[in-house]
DNA sequence: ACCTGAACACCGTTCAAGT
DNA sequence: ACCTGAACACCGTTCAAGT
């Protein structure tokens, strides 16, 4: 019988793989799944994959950029299709950024994470790519396509941090009640205009309100040329 | 010689003044001028009101209310009067937006804990009534103006929150180039729309986005109406 | 009611030293 | 080049105990 060393010493654990950048965010994805961003830390993660935090940072530069590619590895999931949108370039447009905001409400954290560090992985690439290439079939000119896709972007990527918060974590519905409650205790004397505008500043759904706000966008975006750039 | 017995030794320090929640926010907003919100933590501001950190909750929820505190106390800074802008409510509105994007240009922090924890304090209140009155003046529906107050305040604030960071804070220099180089480094053929619209994408002056930004959500704002309720 | 010391359970990041 | 132990310098929040 040749003797075959069998490596069965090696066996406790699923075989430590070798450290590498897709292998850290990959378990950061994994973390943040089961527990939320609030768990991607560099000492949490450095436990999982059985390593001190130092080690991690041969890979990873900071915490923010180890975020935003968790965030990047998210955008995975955005429907870049819009084939719920049917055939117009405005309602697949549209089905692309609900979509996109989507995932981000599955994932509060993220959101503020991504108006901090932007993300730049190919999955980012991808969905600016498609928004371009609808948002151009506009018609509208080059200059308003590229700053309109920023804009796009970044009334999502706020309304997400801002509305998707609120429903996770207690501690913040306590700042929109307090918001709420102040928008009604105000003085109609001194404060007219709100008294005036008060059901709806505070009313409206989730979904009518991103709606209306990807239409004000997209109308904003058409009808407004840039201003000319001085030499 | 009468012994009169000076209070010599209770007079170090100014005299420490009693707690309370206007204090303890004051305190907090003088630490943020002199070294950024990232110093005003519940222990450095304990350390600084002489007690110990768990005082603090007898008037402070948490660090985020703490947060949006010291930002509705720098709101008192925000120019109301559109005193710049000339005539129109246009303009007014505009320059009451330029002076509310350029507090938080200064104090970008702020600008971030403002998308997680809106204030709810008076200057708060004032800035809205403010603008709602602003931009009521523009004839757009009462929904319209409620929720195109919203939009505008998100808008400056992501702007402030995204653009500051990077001009204050060299980790995240770092995540902006690294997007500008992603983004130049892109392949023509994969993504060709990134490619078309490549200078532009990455280029203008914050100040021409600003003004242009504005000029889109104004735009989408009175031309676009909010969508029927339904009973 | 207000205030506190002390504790619990964590953080990010660096650096000298090893392989 | 990659990896690590240990340290530095911090955090937020709670709670039992005091006044």
């Amino acid at each position: 019988m040749t003797a075959r060393r069998e490596p069965i010493s090696r066996r406790e654990r699923p075989a430590k793989p070798a450290l590498s950048r897709r292998w850290i965010v990959d378990t950061a994805v994994r973390i943040m799944r089961a527990e939320g961003l609030g768990k991607v830390t560099m000492r949490r993660l450095a436990q999982e994959l059985d390593t001190g935090p130092a080690s991690l940072y041969v890979y990873v530069a900071n915490t923010a950029e180890l975020h935003a590619a968790v965030l990047d590895s998210l955008l995975g999931e955005v429907d870049l299709t819009g084939r719920d949108g049917g055939e117009g370039w405005r309602e697949q447009l549209r089905a692309v950024m609900t979509s996109y905001t989507g995932v981000l409400f599955e994932h509060p954290q993220l959101a503020r994470a991504a108006l901090v560090a932007r993300p730049s992985g190919e999955n980012y690439l991808r969905l600016v790519e498609r928004i371009l290439d609808l948002l151009s079939q506009s018609g509208a000119g080059r200059e308003q396509v590229a700053w309109g896709v920023d804009k796009l972007l970044q009334s999502a990527t706020a309304t997400a941090a801002e509305q998707s918060t609120r429903e996770h974590d207690p501690a913040f519905e306590d700042d929109w009640d307090a918001t709420v409650r102040a928008l009604h205790a105000v003085d109609a004397a001194t404060h007219p205009a709100i008294t005036a505008h008060m059901p709806a500043l505070v009313g409206g759904s989730v979904s009518d309100r991103l709606r209306w706000s990807f239409d004000v966008l997209v109308n904003g975006i058409v009808h407004t040329p840039v201003p000319v750039v001085e030499d």
